[in-house]
DNA sequence: TATTTGACCAAGA
DNA sequence: ATCTTGGCCAAAT
């Protein structure tokens, strides 16, 4: 685990409930333009999946999309099952999506200001 | 060391 | 709306 990589996970985890961030922004927010070794970190390390129920959920890997609204990829692919869980557990928290899109996705997104 | 590969991004065509 | 292009960064090979 390298210090960037944690770092990244830590600013994550700081995200609410609800809400959605970007690749992009989380790589701003630690001062570097790689936004591109950010999904790298998210493919990488964290936990395959998190069960939908779960309340104990640490790094809401969920909440990550792409800085168009779309929604990027999940549990190491963007194949459908995937993104369906994805989909599924951002759902359960508020935050709508069609069309592979987060719906007002301006005011759902968190840019740690 | 050097190359390749992404859960990326922005600007053009 | 879709596709390409060039750029970006860290890990893996």
């Amino acid at each position: 685990m390298t210090p960037l990589q944690k770092k990244t996970y830590e600013l994550l985890k700081t995200v609410p409930k609800g809400r959605v961030t970007t690749y992009k922004a989380l790589a701003h927010k630690l001062g570097t333009r790689g936004y591109r070794a950010v999904g790298q970190f998210m493919r990488t390390n964290p936990y395959g999946f998190i069960e939908c129920h779960d309340a104990d959920i640490q790094v809401p890997c969920h909440r990550v999309v792409a800085s168009d609204g779309s929604l990027g990829g999940f549990m190491g692919g963007k194949t459908e099952e995937t993104l369906s869980k994805k989909i599924a557990l951002l759902e359960q928290e508020g935050v709508s999506i069609v069309s592979n899109k987060v719906v007002h996705f301006p005011e759902k997104l968190y840019t740690f200001n």
